[in-house]
RNA sequence: GCGCCGGUCGGAUAGCGGCUAUUCCAGGAGACUGUAAAUCUCCGGCCCUUUGGGCAUCACUGGUUCGAGUCCAGUUCGGCGCA
């Protein structure tokens, strides 16, 4: 892998790219496409890649217990497997030490919008008392989504899974903690992920596999800034490729976190900003030296109805769509926008047809993969502060 | 005409003497950020001084009872059977 800078912005962190995969290049910045368990759910590769999109993004936890990484290698990796002939990614696993522990048991998501305090003490000497994952200092145990069965991950297990799944950039096994813990559990949690880090490097570095995938260190720190400046400066002294962004958040404070640790990270490396993508986000991300996205969110909302529009976003199933005969958005050019209207698409979502999953997904994804084009584009344009605030003024409704 | 069975929210249901009448569907709204998500949450009689509170309600009328959707009688509507 390699990456180049084609422009720097003057004003800002934000940088114009391409990261060189034996796949093919990704223009960056760019929104990577989540497909985790090897398809974007409701779509074909085919479909995706019509609609714009240069990377998928898959995961390692749920391909290795199905079907598991050994038949992935033997089918010729994921590009064979799945078809996925395009640049791709997997995530390390380490979320889930989050989405299946503590996020499950406490029904808090990674992005928070008010952090209370009384929940911070509740939840903090409970951190990894999830039911489905228990952490210690070699690794993750996990209780499997499917068939409830045991498994263990560690660094080096999680990167010889990455090496036979096969995607272009793979990331380091990290531990993703929740908004709400404390200061004291995010630090260990941060030098857990760093001793981790090193470990899956050096493992990755051992491997063939190493001259053909790229391998990202994971930041982490939760929302301090102490931390995050410690854990860049870590991550970002080791041999890595590139550098993940990861972690929990405060709603207000992704950009400024983004930005102290940009500031660190060395500024040759791309750097991935894991599991953010609302369109607001991009925005901040970029501008704060982010280089590529992922996100479930646009196919996420897709299938439950919430679709994006210049003007917001909309949920194509209130009752006042049932006879809108307009496109979803009229500056649309997605395949979706340029054939149905959202009568239909309301319609398919009461009826229960799978076509509405499909469909809106198309819709969501263009428009967040030529979201991030158009910001490229206004970067090396030099209009992305233009850009930027006519977007956002527009799509908050706010004047 | 006689007999049997039944009428509970828009539909379908649970409840078989007790305190807040259940659940599913349809309907309305909201949420979702490295996917256990085609998922989840909330609303759904009326009124008020609405973080709460009050009054109703199980076809209708009357009765038994401390207490009735529930038991009894009659009425009414519907289904089935027999003439």
């Amino acid at each position: 892998m390699r990456f180049n800078i084609i422009k720097e912005m003057g004003n800002s962190r934000g940088r114009v790219g391409v990261i060189e995969t034996p796949h093919g290049n990704i223009e960056t910045p760019a929104f990577i496409v989540v497909g985790t368990k090897a398809t974007v759910k409701a779509l074909t590769v085919e479909q995706v890649k019509d609609l714009g999109a240069q990377a998928l993004l898959a995961n390692t936890y749920h391909l290795y217990l199905q079907p598991g990484d050994d038949l992935i290698k033997k089918a010729g990796y994921i590009q064979k497997f799945s078809n996925w002939d395009i640049p791709s990614f997997t995530d390390s696993g380490g979320f889930q030490a989050f989405s299946l522990g503590i996020a499950l048991n406490k029904k808090v998501g990674k992005v928070s919008d008010k952090i209370e305090k009384m929940d911070m003490v509740d939840i903090a000497g409970s951190e990894t008392s999830g039911d489905l994952v228990k952490i210690d200092e070699e690794g993750i145990t996990f209780k499997s989504i499917i068939d409830g069965s045991s498994h263990r991950f560690t660094p080096e297990r999680s990167i010889e899974i990455q090496h036979n799944i096969g995607a272009d950039i793979i990331f380091a096994f990290d531990e993703c903690t929740s908004p709400h813990a404390s200061y004291e559990y995010q630090r260990e949690a941060m030098n857990r992920t760093h001793r981790w880090a090193k470990r899956s490097l050096e493992y990755h570095k051992s491997k063939e596999a190493s001259k053909k995938q790229a391998l990202f260190g994971i930041v982490q720190g939760g929302r301090h800034k102490d931390l995050r400046e410690e854990s860049a400066r870590t991550i970002g002294m080791m041999d890595f490729d590139g550098f993940g962004i990861g972690g929990s958040f405060d709603k207000q404070d992704i950009y400024s976190a983004v930005g102290w640790v940009n500031d660190i990270l060395p500024k040759g490396k791309p750097r991935h900003l894991l599991g953010i993508g609302e369109p607001a986000d991009l925005f901040g991300g970029i501008e704060n030296g982010i280089d590529t996205f992922d996100c479930v969110t646009p196919t996420r909302i897709a299938r439950n109805g919430s679709l994006y529009t210049r003007d917001g976003k909309i949920n194509i199933t209130n009752s006042k769509y049932s006879d809108d005969f307009e496109k979803i958005d009229s500056e649309c050019g997605c395949y979706t926008c340029s054939h149905y209207t959202r009568a239909y698409i309301s319609h398919l979502f009461r009826a229960k047809e799978m076509l509405a999953a499909t469909l809106s997904s198309i819709h969501n994804l263009y428009f967040i993969v030529n979201l991030v084009k158009e910001i490229r584009q206004s970067m090396l344009e030099g209009k992305f502060d233009e850009f930027k605030n006519s977007f956002l003024k527009r799509y908050t409704h706010l004047t």
